[in-house]
RNA sequence: GGUGUGGUAGUUCAGCUUGGUUAGAAUACCUGCCUGUCACGCAGGGGGUCGCGGGUUCGAGUCCCGUCCAUACCGCCA
């Protein structure tokens, strides 16, 4: 037997109790006849002591004991003189009467403590021993929670866990995929699902009409804080139902999980708005609605005057920050540079103050009257003490100037609170997005994504103008899932092929085999899929989802603690009929 | 592909603006002392290819050019 206890359990209540504990040596502290020494594992730290009165071998192997040794000690649990009320085993320590070195450890390169030393590069180089902190230990013990929550709920609700290939085809739509050389089919290559998304559409036509998966999915494309190559879907699809139906399902689970991991109760339907609204008023199709500052629209009210900026401009927005009119210069001007980034890209910012005195000031002084600004201002609903930011330009670059500096603002300001949780669903987004430079529509979700029943007309003829019945589910600015219900009629799946520009023989070539199920009874379906990882991430308050995944990859798509990628055997290369060429060209 | 930021002891950083003695601090590590520590304390010690390459200069950690790596964002991510 290694232990009778973890490091983590010893209480007052196990008083003189013989123990025997096993565990990493996180800190020893030698007091010249009395040595401290704090032992973790998994589940917490437990202080030893040796006393003046020990064997001379345990006090020498006590001694000589480095950070992160592996040892196993029995010892008699007792009360401490001096209490540590900051760790939860605090009241109690081991006097140890047996020691053994289990193994050694070199020293590692960085503190294994609460906030270690080392920085992330460094840290993920030895992942593992980073795994050994207690932030990453509370976000893995997350991650599983929640996993398990998932599974009860969609269990209970009569969902099926069922498992879909990871060796798939290669689709040029979407995202690039990552591909896998097929030893024996000599020239051919599988490819990695970027989701799983048309074998649970083939599920639903086998008929298993509520189907789950918690999923790796694969993508080839750049990376972010919150974006990995392979990252976790929880991936569903159900039979027989509308939209409404698949909201009401899938916001129980998120209530259910919010109840279960954070004791977090959601009792309100959470709000619903439509893509068009989300853009209006908050620019982005992803508002974080836990404050307001919503956008407002001032084209026609701030045109007319004789400002060559705004007259000249398509769109003319503003937001009312409240209590901001205080505001310095040098704020303002931070503001400015803010939109000014070449990644915002607004051309300027235009402020308004309505002092607490009436009194009205603004960087557009010469051009408007007080009693203009006023109008504006009261349309926006400002107030006394409110500050009036405004950028013109196109829609596009107003509204996602606007939205990035609201975001900024209620960051400023304290509004975005990571404890408070305002999830929404945004419906109704478009259902194809037009691309300028292949002069051709894209879909907007995916190409199996059904138009609103009430616009198939319309789809016919104006196809660009046709919504989808697709949905978001956004919480605090991160879109954490997106589904839709799906076509399943094959005469509407190929139109919408067309509208795509698939000819009949790539249609076929890449889709066939659902082209050919959906003539055997494809029942109406619809589906959502979450990014697991990103769910974890919001939940534990954090905005990177590496923290959550237990060996991520860097930004360049590296393991650098495996060394992943690497160039392989010619052996391997010659096996696959396979020669590395234009490598140098690319680099 | 683009923009910003960073790369100096094991580690985290200062030094760079304004080039000039032996490149510092903290922490970690090693040695000694210490009976209530828990960020233990005290004394001492070892530890550097200043990312890499080139240039300017009498002289480069410091200035210039290139490059690599890391990171955040933009493009991209149906």
């Amino acid at each position: 037997m290694y232990r009778s206890n973890t490091c983590g359990e010893l209480r007052i209540e196990n008083l003189n109790q013989r123990v025997t504990l096993a565990g990493w040596v996180q800190k020893v502290r030698n007091l010249g006849a009395m040595t401290f020494i704090d032992i973790r594992d998994r589940y917490g730290i437990t202080q030893l002591v040796v006393e003046e009165n020990s064997s001379e071998e345990i006090k020498s192997i006590a001694t000589h004991l480095g950070r992160e040794f592996v040892i196993q000690v029995t010892g008699d649990v007792i009360e401490r003189a001096s209490k540590n009320p900051k760790m939860e085993t605090g009241d109690i320590e081991v006097v140890v009467k047996e020691l053994i070195v289990l193994n050694a450890s070199i020293t590692p390169p960085f503190t294994i403590e609460e906030n270690s030393d080392g920085g992330d590069e460094l840290r993920m180089k030895y992942r593992y021993l980073d795994l050994r902190r207690a932030p990453l230990k509370k976000a893995m013990i997350l991650r599983h929670k929640m996993a398990q929550s998932i599974r009860t709920f969609l269990d209970k609700e009569g969902f099926l866990e069922i498992e879909t290939p990871y060796l798939i085809k290669s689709t040029p739509e979407g995202a690039r995929d990552f591909v896998v050389p097929s030893r024996m089919n000599l020239g051919e290559f599988y490819a990695l699902p970027q989701s799983p998304q048309t074998f649970k559409q083939l599920l639903m036509v086998s008929g298993y009409d509520k189907y789950f998966q918690i999923v790796r999915c694969f993508r080839d494309e750049d990376l972010r804080a919150d974006r990995q190559p392979e990252f976790t879907q929880i991936d569903c699809e159900m039979s027989f139902v509308d939209r409404d139906d698949v909201i009401s399902t899938f916001e129980g689970m998120a209530k259910f999980l919010f109840k279960e991991t954070l004791d977090v109760k959601l009792e309100n339907t959470f709000p619903r708005i439509t893509w068009d609204d989300a853009m209006a008023r908050y620019g982005s199709d992803k508002p974080d609605i836990r404050f307001g500052m919503e956008l407002n629209d001032i084209t026609s009210e701030a045109k007319s005057a004789d400002f060559v900026v705004f007259n000249s401009a398509e769109h003319i927005g503003a937001i009312v920050a409240e209590g901001c009119a205080s505001y310095t210069r040098k704020q303002i001007d931070e503001l400015t540079a803010f939109v000014k980034r070449p990644q915002i890209g607004a051309t300027g910012l235009v402020w308004v103050k309505f002092e607490e005195n009436g009194n009205i000031k603004s960087s557009i002084d010469k051009f408007f009257t007080s009693d203009q600004l006023k109008a504006w201002g009261d349309k926006c609903g400002a107030k006394g003490g409110d500050l009036m930011l405004i950028t013109s330009g196109t829609r596009k670059k107003v509204l996602s100037a606007l939205c990035e500096l609201r975001l900024e603002m209620g960051s400023k300001l304290g509004l975005r609170d990571k404890t408070v949780f305002a999830p929404l669903w945004v419906v109704d987004f478009p259902l194809l997005e037009w691309d300028e430079d292949s002069q051709r529509f894209f879909a907007m979700h995916h190409p199996f994504t059904s138009p609103k029943q009430d616009q198939l007309d319309l789809f016919s003829t104006d196809p660009g103008a046709v919504k989808a019945d697709a949905y978001d589910f956004v919480v605090n600015g991160v879109e954490v899932g997106g589904g839709s219900i799906r076509i399943h009629n094959s005469d509407l799946q190929n139109k919408m092929f067309k509208v795509l520009g698939f000819t009949d023989e790539e249609a076929k070539k890449q889709f066939g085999f659902l082209m050919d199920a959906f003539q055997y009874g494809a029942p109406p379906h619809g589906g959502i899929a979450f990014g697991f990882d990103r769910f974890c991430s919001l939940f534990g308050g954090s905005d990177s989802i590496r923290d959550y995944i237990a060996f991520p990859k860097n930004n360049s798509g590296r393991d650098v603690m495996i060394d992943s990628p690497s160039t392989i055997a010619d052996a391997q290369l010659n096996e696959l009929c396979l020669e590395v060429t234009k490598i140098n060209d690319k680099k």
